[in-house]
DNA sequence: GAATATACGGAGCATCGACTCCGGTTACAA
DNA sequence: TTGTAACCGGAGTCGATGCTCCGTATATTC
């Protein structure tokens, strides 16, 4: 049930489509064109179609692998640092990195195709914020659905009413106390 | 200057096709067709080309529309509730509405055309953030922008992430807090 | 250094959606 | 009632985009 190895060329191509698709539909958003990613990468249409017979199914890789990459962060930075700084700087890593690409923002709830990736991401995110709650950083009566909202809710309007920096890092201070606030 | 009025059945199927616009646009995004709107207006393809020459001209006059309502009734509660209310009432009642109508969501800081509808929402919400720290419901140390684009990250993660109630209760009650506490 | 399975490129096809055009219809004034 | 300007409907045009097909090229194996 094994398929075997691709061709050295069919291998680079296709991380090269992975690369131009991860550029184009993160800053253009989804409905930019095949043959856009097809040019950036440097491969004829055909290819792109080969290596992935649908749009959707583009899309799906790319949103996958920023997922995965996403996961992978939130687990490395649970393994080496302080908790309530672990689940701060991914919290804002994530917030910061959502304009460049808001590919991810639209799909980080998009079951279509990208859900196993996405529920490693939110076990991972899971993770990361009992361990501020443990560590006193989190309050204790909320769970992970309702901050992983914020968290996507603020990368979304990163790219418009929360499009300045500043304005940004205010938003973010809010939610901050709203996490931290003992009271009631 | 002025145009003379419309002939009763021109206005009346404008107004139709804005109602039929509202509606698909808001349940299926600004991608919606306009033959879909025409369909569901209850006329003809070039009825609607006629009164909107454009679709992007159809979207802004539904936006425009939206983005008043939202004015009017941030300056009813104004005028009429207790500061702290207001606000609260305002802002959960922004996102309730959201996932019905994303197209508000999209278009709430999306200059095109819309602009003067966009402002004058942005003030009398001011008017209505204002009001709640002169009352103590609101600490003073946030300004309208960063509260603002809070309400719009939220509500459009209402269309996914926060998409159940409970869930997004909570995490309204988490930016309430942040927006509430005294200390830093 | 063949032989061949793999892979490539891009012209071409089918579809879809925005927008136009014009023959027919209707509201309204006189 | 009738004349006419205003309006309507929807078939048709045009450009864009997803996807297919196949002749050509190249990696890999022996």
């Amino acid at each position: 049930m094994t398929t075997r190895p691709l061709r050295a060329d069919a291998r680079d191509n296709r991380a090269r489509i992975l690369r131009a698709g991860t550029e184009v539909f993160g800053t253009e958003g989804p409905a930019a064109s095949t043959e856009e990613v097809a040019r950036r990468a440097g491969v004829g249409i055909g290819t792109v179609f080969r290596h992935f017979p649908t749009k959707q199914d583009l899309l799906n890789a790319v949103f996958t692998t920023r997922l995965e990459q996403l996961r992978d962060r939130a687990r490395e930075l649970a393994a080496a640092t302080d908790p309530g700084e672990a689940f701060d700087t991914f919290f804002r890593e994530v917030v910061a990195g959502a304009p460049s690409k808001l590919a991810i923002a639209e799909s980080l709830t998009d079951p279509t195709g990208a859900a196993e990736a996405g529920s490693e991401l939110r076990e991972a995110f899971g993770v990361l914020l009992e361990r501020a709650q443990a560590a006193g950083a989190v309050r204790r009566d909320v769970a992970a659905p309702e901050v992983f909202g914020l968290m996507i809710g603020i990368s979304r309007a990163t790219r418009s009413a929360l499009s300045e920096a500043a304005v940004r890092d205010k938003a973010l201070g809010v939610v901050f106390d709203g996490l931290t606030t003992r009271h009631r």
